[in-house]
DNA sequence: TTGAGAGAGTAAAACGATACACCAGCGGGA
DNA sequence: TCCCGCTGGTGTATCGTTTTACTCTCTCAA
């Protein structure tokens, strides 16, 4: 491999000026231009790369940033990693991924190697059941900015971007009341996780205040217990036992709307026809499934890029040496109308 | 930051000692008992981490690959992914990802980011619509070892892994004769895609060999000129317009087999009384559609495993400056019957 | 008594960059 | 004439490790 040392050699300037063109900024300016495009020939020609661990080694800048998923295979990761990505390359930041593949005990494993990286910063995309309020709490501990995605932390300096869920579920409700629906059953998440709580808290408030009333024999709840699409079946077929008129189904996520459906199809009844239906996430095969759905998009890119944007701020602060307090951003789900939903049938 | 200096300092014993100790390895016997925990002990109580950087300066390891995506959102990436990290982890290699994000125009840039951080090898998941021979010939040109999966290459001194799509096709078909079908439909892939070539060729000789007679006009092949589902809807209907009498459609892939579906439903035929429908890939959502659908998995997780297991090889090979062969493998997909295939209907 | 060899550890030179302090030459104002 | 400041550079220490080549101090056999 050519170094810097190469370079000067074949240039005849010395290895700090090389390093002062090459690195093109504060010194750059006290160098002739003559010198300048001179070295930069040779350094091309030479195919110079600069060692990056040589640089960071001296510098103590590694300008990369540690990104911890739960499950790199779902797409809530992913598309979330797609925002922070875009985000922080254009800036010269460089995401260092690691997977916890769902092992909640693979979180401090994780972080000490990138830790051990010299991250300049941390972001970590939550999922509720597995990050627990400990082990974020270490997380905000190493001494390197945090931000969290996904979940909002109570007594813990970290930053973090979360989805506003009651918006997105209070959307859902308008979207089937516009349509004349007002016999409305319900799947509920697992009151384990805080977004099951909030977006039930949106269906409520929205239905208090149309006067909207809600049956509570057609609503119930996912326990959790074994595989939540099994499950999600199960009661949905309970629901249609309990109350075969109802018109529309609000899930609490596109697995579980999409387990509603199948569920409908084999007892013959048809979605949207016989009953609308709507979920929340808006998942990739949401737009390709049969039928295509009508759910509460997320917008995981932007809570990505938003996450990277106040990571990139957190990280200037400290090379500033500037005091700054966690930030915590909230965005806005978006209601995707498909073809899971349509206007009451007139009784 | 604690570093490997401060324990020499407050353990007694001299740097190279306690770097000797700490790698545990080839000096370390030389080291006696009790001055070994003592070293240890004194880290310990530091909390002293190795600073990679500087340990890869001067040893010119690091222990990382490199492992280039052309899309992270797609679950193709990601199952593979998961085999690969599942391999390189726990033999000690840490596996760098970068995203192409679907544009081929990063794929130089991604390569020349995974070798300014000194990566001892890359691997490179291949959509075949992306990466083409002057690609991926330069990609074997650097001059670390490369294995690439998804595709095989031609004059090019460079490892792969691919799926044997032929034996795919043909336990598809196998599935759907053996169920008693013999009016089949098709949809073949575009025939850009050395994919589509291989599937096709699969379905054909097995047709031959059991004397299944194949209608012409129930061949249609995808273009590729829009989306894929919506083409894919539209050829779904002129099969139904050419044959309404069909029993089976052996599809692409999962993406084209649910847009049959869809299509199958909206226009009042059911799947799989009316249709039996087989599809190629088994993605993830396959499980949770409407209805499941019988397809075929293509053990992407091992098709990562074994990528990783050359490369493993082949940085072996290089720390020993040993010559090595490029390799070759070749992954067998697995059937997987689920609820859109049943019985041909008795004529 | 001597010297070879083993055992236990250390000094110092890399690795490839950046950062800081310094220097030579020159023009110009007092 | 002298000194100052500017322009355009250079010399060297340093970042935190690993590695190579020693140095002692014993022990034990000849």
């Amino acid at each position: 491999m050519v170094t810097i040392r190469d370079v000067a050699g074949k240039s005849g300037f010395s290895i700090t000026t090389v390093s002062m063109v090459l690195n093109d900024g504060r010194g750059a300016a006290r160098i002739s231009g003559r010198t300048r495009t001179r070295v930069w020939k040779v350094a091309r020609r030479l195919g110079y790369r600069p060692n990056l661990q040589a640089r960071s080694l001296r510098s103590k800048r590694t300008h990369s940033v540690g990104v911890v998923v739960f499950d790199l295979t779902d797409p809530y990761c992913t598309q979330i990693w797609r925002g922070i990505q875009n985000h922080l390359r254009p800036i010269g930041l460089f995401p260092i991924v690691t997977d916890l593949q769902d092992d909640r005990s693979q979180f401090q494993p994780c972080l000490d190697m990138l830790m051990d990286r010299r991250v300049e910063g941390i972001i970590a995309i939550a999922n509720p059941l597995y990050l627990d309020n400990k082990l974020l709490s270490d997380f905000a501990h190493r001494d390197v900015p945090a931000v969290v995605i996904g979940r909002e932390l109570a007594n813990v300096p970290v930053s973090s971007v979360v989805v506003d869920n009651a918006a997105g579920t209070r959307q859902a409700l308008q979207h089937l009341y516009n349509l004349g629906h007002s016999r409305i059953a319900f799947i509920k998440g697992p009151s384990i996780l805080v977004d099951s709580i909030q977006r039930w808290q949106g269906l409520e408030d929205f239905a208090r205040e149309v006067a909207l009333k809600l049956d509570p024999r057609l609503i119930l709840e996912i326990k959790g217990r074994n595989s939540t699409y099994t499950e999600a079946c199960e009661l949905t077929e309970e629901l249609m036992r309990r109350g075969p008129d109802f018109t529309a189904l609000v899930a609490f996520d596109d697995l579980t709307a999409c387990a509603a459906i199948r569920a409908m199809t084999r007892a013959g009844r048809h979605v949207p026809k016989d009953c609308s239906l709507v979920g929340f996430d808006d998942i990739p095969s949401s737009a390709f499934y049969n039928p295509p759905l009508t759910t509460v998009q997320q917008q995981l890119e932007m809570q990505g890029s938003l996450g990277a944007e106040i990571m990139e701020e957190l990280i200037r602060a400290r090379a500033e040496n500037r005091q700054v307090q966690p930030k915590h951003r909230r965005v806005s789900p978006k209601l995707i109308v498909r073809d899971s939903t349509c206007s009451a049938p007139r009784s």
